[in-house]
DNA sequence: CTGAAAGCGCTAACAA
DNA sequence: TTGTTAGCGCTTTCAG
């Protein structure tokens, strides 16, 4: 890489006259600007990212942290945080923390040296089941601004985007005991997480809400074959005439096993999941899906980092949650 | 963020005085080096990342370049490369091009101001249509290391990790050919590509090696509804009695349909997909998967990129391919 | 055993 | 209009 040394020895001028050429100083002559800028395009010459962020004190570069990158979800969110950021000129950095809570620790340490300006992070499954937060209220602390989207700590200060999840399944299931359907069945890998509890309660209020219905729940756990199970759960449960699923996978393989069983969906049962619609076409017919914006969920985590960390000075107290409304796409598997 | 210089002044010692016992330099004394550290850890000091990169003019940066985060298949090698690359100590910035020419040049020249010591990137779409090069030989005239990964430029000189597409089809649909299958489709929606060239090919050739029989293809466009256009074709097809896919999609979405219309699979028809473990999941029976091990791409990708990195003054002439072999997963769409 | 000084590439206040 | 200098945080050579 050409530097500023090397240009201003070519030209027999300065370091700080090349520099300040190409920035368009008011204090340079316009032949000289002319001259140092030619040869600058000439050699290509970029700054130097390095030295302009320990000037600056200041790296453009935003650290993100999530669990897991081949969750869909996840990974839109960062489609949408890296569309973000470039736009406001900014780069990311990214770790996966492969939900773990020590990967989580270690990757906020490494880049809170100076390598990144602020942070948008989803807490690890292990993080929502231990509860630790003391590595997230130091890094902010040191001064790095955090926002945290889906997967939150509510008791740490700090900027959130969150999905309105135990509405968004409540509405749901109200749907399909609108339908007609009397036994809705909850089924979902995501159990331990923040998310999918407050979704299971959502299904849970609603069918609490009428007395002569009692909720029926397949939590999935990592080990399982979520096509053998969901398919013994479902034959263990002949009647069940509705599912919602609180995960991806779950709701095209309900569909895919009713259909297996010569169940007419959505006449003889209705599906309903979080996914996106890609997966939908999965199935046959198409999921029923409750869209949850991903890409916007990481648009506004990333709009709200770079506001805080233009204003670092601004007051610390007024920190925001926004709460992304989902949408549900009704795609076929559903009356 | 506390600094060498805070420390020394509360030590009343030389700012060199604190780097060297942080550094364990055998220079100083037993003593100092205890204070040293004791006060370092209590203010829990870390050498800023940015003044390390200008000194030692390296980074440990990694610098990502890939077209799509939503393919499953991309994320997954994304995930290989960050885990690869988070044991030997590198981060990594990542940039989507989003399967244009123009963003692509975009992220290489903004990464490429010292922000990175070298890369790994998978090439749009547009720049395999293109098949605009100028931009890779320039970033590595630069003196930075590019390695590339399934979407390769045979044209430029360095380090690539591919896939075995060609060999990969022409085996699966051989497999179908013992079957007994005489009705081959090959179905993709990744005809531009040039793996989804190489897919084509290898199945052409197994096809054309039986000289009564003929290839069927059908192409997806992106503006395709994928199930309505799998579905027609294979109405309108009706004796196909077996289907390789190029794409992840397009396999789970033949069997679906197939079960639609009443065929029993892989009694009536086989499928076979290029796909993940998890896509497989999606359908009834699971369709049979080439697995592309995209994980391991990713980590030897890092792996040939970070040795480059460590080698810069090595001959530049012994670059390697690495084929990663896929391997056919039986999943119950096959016989 | 400890400190002073130079330098990585850049910007900006100040001098000329 | 141009140049000199200091400094961002760190390492390292060379002096003390």
């Amino acid at each position: 890489m050409v530097t500023l040394k090397q240009l201003a020895k070519e030209l027999n001028v300065s370091i700080s006259t090349v520099s300040k050429a190409l920035n368009n100083s008011d204090e340079i002559g316009e032949e000289t600007i002319k001259r140092v800028k030619e040869l600058a395009n000439l050699y290509n010459y970029k700054p130097n990212k390095v030295a302009l962020s320990l000037k600056q004190n200041r790296t453009n570069t935003i650290g993100v942290i999530i669990p897991d990158i081949l969750n869909h979800f996840l990974a839109k969110v960062l489609f949408g945080i890296e569309r973000e950021a470039a736009q406001h000129g900014y780069n990311i950095m990214t770790c996966i923390s492969n939900e773990s809570l020590k990967k989580e620790k270690e990757s906020l340490q490494l880049l809170a040296n100076g390598s990144v300006d602020g942070f948008i992070l989803c807490l690890s499954e292990e993080t929502q089941i231990k509860n630790e937060i003391d590595h997230f209220k130091q890094t902010i602390s040191q001064g790095l601004p955090i926002v945290m989207f889906d997967r939150v700590a509510h008791d740490v200060m700090c900027d959130k985007v969150i999905v309105d999840d135990f509405d968004a399944t409540y509405r749901a299931t109200k749907n399909l005991l609108n339908e007609g359907r009397k036994q809705l069945a909850f089924i979902s890998n995501i159990y331990d997480l923040s998310v999918g509890k407050l979704r299971e309660r959502g299904y849970q209020k609603a069918i609490l809400e009428n007395p002569e219905l009692k909720p029926v729940v397949l939590n999935l756990t990592k080990e399982d074959n979520p096509q053998e199970t969901i398919m013994a759960f479902m034959k263990h449960h002949k009647n069940i005439d509705a599912v919602i699923a609180a995960d991806s996978a779950s709701g095209v393989i309900a569909i895919n096993a009713a259909v297996s069983f010569g169940l007419k969906v959505p006449r003889d049962i209705s599906v309903v999941g979080f996914a996106s619609q890609s997966v939908s076409y999965h199935s046959l017919p198409r999921l029923t899906t409750i869209r949850q914006h991903a890409k916007e969920i990481g648009a506004n985590a990333a709009q709200m980092l770079i506001k805080r960390m233009q204003n670092l000075n601004a007051g610390h107290y007024d920190f925001k949650t926004k709460i992304v409304k989902t949408s549900l796409v009704e795609n076929g598997s559903t009356l």
